[in-house]
DNA sequence: CAGTGGTCTAGACCACCCT
DNA sequence: GGGTGGTCTAGACCACTGG
């Protein structure tokens, strides 16, 4: 029995692919399937034609089906199962993320950058930030605070503590004040194996508020970071005050290209 | 002239990919290389071997060794480079992505899941809502606001418009309080083609306190989202009140797993 | 059992980068 | 020109699902 599945119809009386186009034979693979999805032909729950069944149709080999697949599923439109088929996803917000790929935006644009240090200091008193870096509460810690302007307005607050151990490049990096584009940037200088973020909601204090530039009481984003070194122990903790103006976290679900 | 680069030593005095193993070639290739990261015997910055000398070393096709690449390109942990190489990448904030799978996770437990309508109501005066369904200032929307509670306390507070189209199954949808489930599953039911997603720091009112059994003021998430339906028109416009305990805004960059 | 996705081969050619 | 990643083939076998 053919057909048993409710299968999109389009595929059979299909569009072609161009071999000699420029654009990959994967790629228009997949805007064909995206566009099955989007035009309803192809509506949300449904299975899509299996892989060996496009590539016999499309012409093409059965791995650059898959790859057309592959492309669908990266953009969180499709969902594979082994053994059952490949299902068009309903949209919902769970499959959603968001990056913060504007600050990455902002900090690319390093001529417009500067950085103002508004306390650098060693902490010898016991803080919560020292079970963080996992000191005892009579180690110093190194802090440090700048502001980072961008076409010489504020942009955000940066908060960041260190252990002083003088051994560490760490150490010298955090008091360089350019190695904040190295916690931003992959081309930056790095000493750290990996990180941890959170994203806060936030109120401004009187004090960051005015070193921002903005109404003390208002909603910001606290941005928590700990890095680890590869030695895996944590070697910086602290966070950046920034608001939903300057760093809005947007994400687009579904199909928006067409 | 060999090793002309640097390339990372290990390669050489490699391990062994068991091709019995259930673990795919593949995936054994790039723990080994993932490995060859964490170890900082790959350096960040520094290029890895190419993926024709990896396939030869360890005995795999071109194909299968391009995959293992994939799996850390995906990981955020190389970047490939046409006609250069790949290269191990220093980590930085910008790589970092935030989800919902908090969110997520609640709404899966349906089973300890409930939900209060608080306000169900047709309303006719201007308003930006409008604006944002592309209506006119006197057309007609509905307006529904809901707590959705876990394991009966208070989880997050759901306001959403909708234009008041009898023909519409989103009208419907949206008086069927489980529609809820369908905007953050796939499982659930969909309109909706694409969506818009949108995340603000924001602060308790009294009444929104009150229904969430938090104190007035405090710090809380804003999740803002419109959902377009299949002829592309603003359809469902609404927002999610949470507070960050309950939805954590976590990522994870870097080596994590070893 | 047949059908599906998942892995894999042993090559090939191309586009791109650098020298 | 030689090396790199990017695409592609025409198959193969495996693991999983369902009837």
């Amino acid at each position: 029995m053919i057909n048993d599945f409710n299968i999109a119809q389009p595929h059979t009386d299909r569009k072609k692919i161009d071999k000699r186009s420029r654009l990959p034979a994967y790629a228009q693979l997949a805007n064909i399937l995206r566009s099955c999805i989007s035009q309803g032909e192809s509506p949300p729950g449904e299975r899509l034609p299996s892989e060996s069944a496009l590539a016999k149709n499309y012409g093409v080999s059965s791995m650059t089906a898959r790859q057309a697949v592959s492309v669908l599923e990266e953009e969180g439109l499709v969902r594979r199962i082994q053994g059952k088929g490949t299902f068009v996803r309903k949209i919902g917000i769970s499959t959603s993320s968001f990056d913060l790929g504007s600050l990455g935006t902002v900090f690319s644009d390093k001529e417009n950058l500067s950085v103002r240090i508004v306390n650098a200091s060693v902490k010898r008193s016991p803080g919560l930030e020292k079970e963080v870096l996992g000191l005892g509460p009579s180690q110093p810690v190194i802090m440090v605070e700048r502001i980072i302007l961008h076409r010489n307005e504020p942009f955000t607050l940066h908060v960041s503590y260190t252990s002083f151990d003088p051994t560490s490049p760490t150490v010298e990096a955090m008091l360089d004040t350019m190695v904040l584009t190295g916690l931003i940037f992959q081309d930056g200088y790095s000493n750290f194996k990996r990180g941890d973020l959170r994203l806060f909601p936030s109120q401004l204090n009187e004090r960051d508020a005015g070193l921002l530039k903005l109404e003390p009481g208002q909603s910001v984003f606290k941005l928590e970071h700990l890095f680890y070194d590869f030695e895996n122990k944590p070697a910086a903790y602290g966070w950046f005050i920034v608001s939903h103006e300057k760093m809005p976290m947007i994400s687009r679900i579904g199909i928006w290209d067409e």
